[in-house]
DNA sequence: TTAAAGCATACCAATACGGTATTGATTAAT
DNA sequence: ATTAATCAATACCGTATTGGTATGCTTTAA
């Protein structure tokens, strides 16, 4: 299925209400009221986001969370990457590449390049993009003329 | 993570060798030597290979499995869906979309345009590539590129 | 007829994941 | 200074997925 989990997704949906409520700070309690999600559920969340510096948190009474950085400067990498780790296709893709295998761990530099068009892919659609339905229709749209444009890198 | 399960990796190797035997037959037996992998692995590798019909199989003695297409013929997305299944990074990116959340489900489509950008990046990518050194490193290489040529298309 | 091979099914263990609860630490307001 | 609101940290548990293994059956060339 090649799926992120479920606490990705639900990171991205947080990040779009705190991307509407702008400067006001939102508590657990309102995250939860507006996204539907239980509310430790919304802690674990939370805690991903603060530790991964995408969030910034205010403790104590009115304290709550709010965006670090603008929106268009969330990349989609760094909330995957907040609750998943780095982005690793295969075990041999990783920092220390463990094959079991004996023979034919020549193909593990390929998957880094797989990994790596992945990365970027994911690198250049930010939170704003994933909000605005416009830009959306454009992403979806010029799907296609991505094709012929790795085409031209001659990856194949 | 953002992973891709073991057996897919271990079906690229698979393919690999017998993209290497080209129209020798490869046994079981064959495989599981020159792969290192366990011999009740290789079955269950060898029945999503035959099932999708990434190659072809012939009972009997002498029999063995060959490519059922040329390398170059034969994308990852190919390879990742016969073991993953279809690529859908979110349940609300499958086909049926049943978002438990209220609210902020009209990201859905969004993630839908990722899927799409994921997708042809796996179907640009075939299996003859990866296994020529020279053409990986072009891919590679020209990784960093591939951002200017997203820009072009106004992804973001 | 036989032996070499693939086919199908079922089973088990380990891990990862999602979900939940509990207790502690901080801070603004009064 | 006290209080109440709020985030922080940790720990736990059930389930689902995944990887790995075993066993018996079917097909087919020699």
């Amino acid at each position: 299925m090649l799926k992120i989990g479920k606490l990705t997704d639900y990171g991205v949906v947080v990040l779009n209400e705190l991307a509407q409520a702008g400067a006001v700070k939102l508590s657990t309690d309102d995250i939860a009221g507006l996204t539907g999600l239980a509310l430790p559920t919304v802690r674990k969340v939370m805690k991903a986001l603060v530790d991964s510096g995408l969030v910034m948190a205010q403790r104590g009474a009115r304290g709550g969370y709010r965006l670090a950085r603008a929106p268009g400067q969330i990349r989609m990498l760094d909330i995957v990457q907040a609750f998943e780790g780095p982005v690793a296709l295969t075990e041999c893709a990783a920092d220390d590449h463990q094959c079991d295998i004996t023979a034919s761990c020549s193909l593990s530099a390929n998957w880094g390049g797989i990994n790596q068009l992945m990365t970027q892919v994911l690198a250049r659609v930010t939170l704003q993009d994933i909000r605005n339905p416009e830009r959306q229709e454009r992403l979806v749209r010029d799907a296609v003329p991505l094709t012929t444009l790795i085409e031209l890198v001659n990856i194949s």
